[in-house]
DNA sequence: TATCTCATGTAAGTGGTTACATGATTGC
DNA sequence: GCAATCATGTAACCACTTACATGAGATA
């Protein structure tokens, strides 16, 4: 599993530039999947390369010039072919708030309700953001309603949020656990 | 943020070996860091020849010698530094399911159901070893009843039971959208 | 007889980040 | 004048995985 295949993905449903679709990972696939530009950049070049894609240099007037990709016949089957592979077993988990907040304890370090809260905002405007977008494009009382090509980009949104939501909910009770370790803190008052 | 800092969060409570330390990533770290014996093995190397750690041999009775790794003065002040230091902003966001349940449909390939299925097992699986986790080492009623130094552990482990609760409740909305998107799959009977 | 546990490693490769670089156009 | 948008890249490095390797002792 790696970016490739997201790109394969995502130029399986039409050209795009390595431009274009980081836009997507800002706008509405940042869900489940980001990226650097230069990692985009560098694995287009690479599946160029391999012949899974193909590009025209298309001018622009008072714009650089852009290289819009398309998918190959080879490409096409590459992406077949791994979706087809079952999933990988082993998924990595890395929380680095947590690592953080159990090593500060050890050491003594504890500015740890200061990051938390820190965490806490970032992930709070994350929310708000997704439930923005949830209101703007899929504002149904129903999935039925939504148009069937949508729903699973749908499903990636709704993943944003219920991870978010249970985030903060485990947020809440971490505080209440912080406050207990350090009860200057402002506990009682 | 890497391995070798989990690695140093974990010596700084004390003497281990990397078959320890796997142990453990195993029974109750899993929930936020796992790593491969590979890794461990190698990231204890560098971690020596930059003097943060050292290592005793031990022989041992019927069983391969092992060494004993220990955190050195500059391993603390390493870990302090890093604990110190704001965290990363981008986290890493990489679903597997998601993108394969997309390029899935956009492919046409769909064995959707069944794919949810095995996760969905594999999930629940999970959950129920964080809950007997739960009832066995934390079987109380407030955290107040939980020895101080362990509160934080304990967090983690619920970090790993919401999670999970909040994915399973994404994967009864998904397996409505996917049944919507397939009727014949057994929506109506 | 086969598999699991204990305990460690090397070698080669993939996937991803950080720092550095260019350069016109548009808006405050 | 300063920052942001558009649009692309190179080079060096870090983090992690996969495949291969060893070998005794315990358990089924």
């Amino acid at each position: 599993m790696s970016l490739k295949h997201v790109l394969l993905t995502v130029l399986h449903e039409g050209p795009a530039t390595g431009y274009d679709i980081l836009k997507e990972f800002d706008a509405h696939m940042g869900f489940f999947w980001n990226a650097s530009h230069q990692q985009v950049y560098r694995d287009l070049a690479q599946l160029t390369e391999a012949g899974l894609v193909t590009f025209t240099a298309v001018a622009q007037e008072h714009k650089p010039d852009k290289k819009v990709y398309v998918i190959t016949e080879s490409g096409r089957d590459a992406l077949r072919q791994w979706v087809d592979e079952p999933l990988k077993k082993r998924q990595r988990i890395r929380d680095e708030l947590l690592v953080k907040l159990l090593a500060g304890e050890v050491t003594g370090s504890s500015s740890q309700m200061k990051r938390l809260d820190e965490e806490r905002r970032r992930h709070r405007a994350k929310l708000e953001t997704y439930y923005q977008i949830q209101q703007e494009h899929f504002d149904v009382t129903s999935i039925e309603e939504i148009p069937a090509i949508e729903r699973l980009a749908y499903m990636t949104l709704r993943r944003g949020i219920l991870g978010e939501e249970s985030w903060l909910q485990w947020a809440n009770e971490l505080e209440a656990v912080i406050r207990s370790l350090h009860p200057a803190t402002g506990a009682g008052g």
